[in-house]
DNA sequence: CCTTAATTGCAACATTGTTGCGTTAAAAAT
DNA sequence: ATTTTTAACGCAACAATGTTGCAATTAAGG
């Protein structure tokens, strides 16, 4: 498999992730990196990052992509837990110790689930 | 309030969404119309939909969003039912008779779910 | 038929995300 | 310490989704 090389852009990008307590976009961390590199390069390394498993990708309820670290899913890597994206701040929040339940006619296999729930956040409450 | 017209696009559209068994993205409606009309017409119309309560928006799992008809949630009206996602035909069909059970701190006020579930729907499975 | 304002088409724009390619720079090999 | 390899980069260009302003059109009520 191919090797990973440890840049000053992926180094910079996953401390954001990791020390933020909400999940962030691709825009919010193009802000906070302030033309440290280039756009596309943040999107190259949240592909990689996501690729050894230190982040994961959620869909927030108007389309967008925000980022999260993985802290919590380290043990069986699974992702279901719950998100919590604010209407007001737009912030997207993992809700890490509530897992969702559901259940589905046998006929569709699940793989993954993109639970969301969307309102006010404790801040914006 | 503002007066609603009938239009022929209005119309079209409403009954392809209708008519469908699974949740139609923008660009899917507008090659099924075939030039009918302009693609911003498209979005204006579908928000004249959904303002009127005759149809939902989902967000994919690839953050593209997809409108289906709210036969099933006309009671209430919340669109809270699970949504299945399928991986492979890219389809998005509503679960009406599975609703999502979840729990929350009291801190956050949630006013909508979006619960979906992406894997391969019965026909690619 | 006439009026009015809801709806449309078109052009332009914003944002998110992707791809190709030549250059740069980690990190291993010498 | 220097060379080599190739992962990672910047830049330009592109694609797709979605929005906005404005003049022209047209549904629907009088």
């Amino acid at each position: 498999m191919k090797k990973t090389r440890n840049t000053i852009a992926k180094t910079k990008i996953r401390d954001l992730i990791f020390s933020s307590s909400t999940a962030l976009s691709q825009s919010q961390i193009q802000n906070s990196l302030k033309g440290l590199c280039d756009r596309v390069t943040i999107y190259r390394v949240l592909d990689r990052l996501i690729e050894e498993g230190l982040i994961h990708k959620i869909v927030n309820t108007d389309g967008i992509m925000k980022f999260a670290s993985c802290h919590s899913c380290s043990a069986d890597h699974n992702h279901n837990h719950i998100h919590f994206s604010c209407e007001k701040c737009k912030s997207v929040t993992c809700i890490d110790d509530v897992e969702p339940s559901y259940h589905l006619p046998e006929s569709y296999k699940v793989t993954d689930a993109h639970f969301t729930l969307s309102g006010l956040c404790p801040m914006c409450s």
